[in-house]
DNA sequence: AGTCTAAACGAGAAAAATTCACATTCGCAA
DNA sequence: TTGCGAATGTGAATTTTTCTCGTTTAGACT
């Protein structure tokens, strides 16, 4: 509520009716990875009249001022999950499109490490893996 | 030529006119990665009337028999690259969007183990840098 | 509280990337 | 060389995302 108004303000945007709804659905799809269409349908259900220009606008907006991490898993739709908490980085499972996230912290310094060694200022690096979860594994008998 | 015929074949695809020519472009691409719309355009300029479906068609039928892969990089329009050599993953410069590749044991070997203890069967994974590559960091003083 | 203005919004058109449908053509094995 | 199923070309359709532009709104200043 007054927190989101302030987070909102402090990034440098006017805290306006649907920055605050998405901000608020990106919260509660916490460690979930939506994309504009999921937002966009989220809005519709609850009754909110909400562009989906709009929509596109406000999560490229908050990836812009660092309050979102935009992916790009498979080149189908891209999807958004809050900036809060450390960087990670995410397994991806090619059956049920699940997503788990990990850190490792031997991989971080190697990558520091080759940037550096290839002459590149490292602004960002994404790593997925991508494998058949233990879930869908089990469901393949 | 003959080789690139039978290495159709050996993918388990008939030798086509289109598909000899578009392995030969990405053969002449070697290290440069090219969306099916660099191909279409080097087929147009080479004077051959190939569409742009089959160009996709045909990219694809290529990554699904290991003689390509694709990438994502940058949510745009997917890049290809031939198969050939061993696994390496990407430097991405953001300015330019120039291309490096690299390879690095520890990396793969943490990959490999986090995968396991996640409980999830590696298929492939992918590892991109985005930074600001030497020459781009120079053009900005 | 009322007013003003630039910023933001909504709707729908447009663009970009990719896939689909289907009539025609081609590779290749008999 | 002929025939058949696979592959192709064209152009339309889909999907995802951006743009345009007339209207609305947030927030600063009365």
């Amino acid at each position: 509520m007054a927190e989101q108004n302030a987070e909102l303000r402090r990034a440098g945007l006017k805290a306006t009716l649907p920055r605050l709804r998405i901000l608020q659905i990106l919260e509660d799809s916490n460690d979930l990875h939506v994309s504009a269409e999921d937002v966009y349908r989220t809005l519709l259900e609850a009754g909110e009249s909400i562009g989906l220009a709009t929509v596109y606008r406000v999560l490229t907006q908050f990836e812009q001022a660092g309050l979102v991490i935009r992916h790009n898993f498979d080149g189908g739709s891209a999807v958004f999950e809050l900036a809060a908490g450390e960087h990670h980085d995410h397994l991806v499972c090619v059956r049920c499109n699940r997503v788990t996230e990990f850190v490792d912290d031997v991989i971080e310094e190697r990558q520091r490490r080759i940037a550096a060694e290839n002459g590149f200022a490292m602004t960002d690096h994404s790593l997925v893996i991508h494998g058949i979860c233990s879930d869908c594994q089990r469901d393949s008998d």
